[in-house]
DNA sequence: CGATTTTACCGGGGAAAACCCGGCTGGATC
DNA sequence: GATCCAGCCGGGTTTTCCCCGGTAAAATCG
């Protein structure tokens, strides 16, 4: 279970996290390596974990989600099931972190409307003191880890 | 370019964000499209912007990131390109939003111990007041965007 | 030091998928 | 009702995938 990539490791990581459909045989082109010790490679990164999946990026504007916002969550009790459980229903938040600090929860959250984004809000509110501050955009394209 | 996805554009969204990486005719499979069919439609949210990309997802902690952050930061003044040089030269700067709200920017941060992390937020704490939270955990798997 | 095991890589061949093309169907237009 | 057109299907070719055995270098061990 011990991991140690090397520096051929690295550059699949940053192939496929550039393009997770790229071919294997294209992929071990760009890395310098045959079809066969590329899949290898490719399938013990899988195996060990160290690759999780694959997925397909969405444009969220051009599926109408036209509001991104991240909200804090201050927590009340202890008993935060109940919360997980609307967050994991609540299709609308992508993500939820569970933090140190003065708010326990930092979500993100896509809404079609500002009037959509309120009934969301409005619902994680039930939970605890919720702050928002909704996203002009991106600064950076993306980007996973990266080599050492 | 207007875009008006159906049921079948969204179910193919959903297994691509699923897993990005399943061959076009076994998704046609899951879909009940033929192969031809499924390859047209995808390459249509390809190139209409819905799908923007795919992406291998690594385990930030099996390749070393040991300590992922939210820095939320109040930027001092009003010339940010060089907050946007430094942001996007740091690979352990995973993701920065512009928000509204006092703190101008949300930061995702991996690095690979706390010592690390303070160099990170010392160099960002140059732009202005910094205020980082660490991450225990996701409480979600992860998701992107579903259907109406 | 030499023999054996392990690891990583290559190459081949059959199966599967991707790709490109023409053709069919069903609904909208005129 | 004839035409047009988007969407889907099917077939044939090229590419890729997948599993196999084989080889060479490094690590292990007597």
């Amino acid at each position: 279970m011990a991991e140690s990539l090397d520096a051929t490791d690295w550059a699949i990581l940053a192939e496929l996290q550039a393009d997770g459909r790229v071919p294997l045989t294209e992929l071990g082109r760009r890395v310098n390596l045959g079809a066969s010790a590329t899949t290898e490679r490719v399938k013990r990164l899988e195996a060990s974990g160290v690759i999780t999946g694959y997925r397909a990026v969405v444009d969220l504007e051009r599926v109408g989600c036209a509001v991104l916002a991240v909200v804090r969550l201050k927590h009340a009790g202890s008993r935060h099931e109940p919360f997980h459980r609307v967050v994991r229903r609540r299709a609308e938040v992508l993500e939820c972190l569970r933090t140190t600090g003065e708010d326990c929860y930092v979500l993100k959250v896509a809404a079609t409307s500002m009037a959509h984004l309120e009934r969301v809000v409005d619902e994680l509110s039930f939970f605890g003191d919720t702050n928002t501050n909704i996203v002009y955009g991106q600064t950076l394209p993306y980007r996973g880890p990266q080599g050492p």
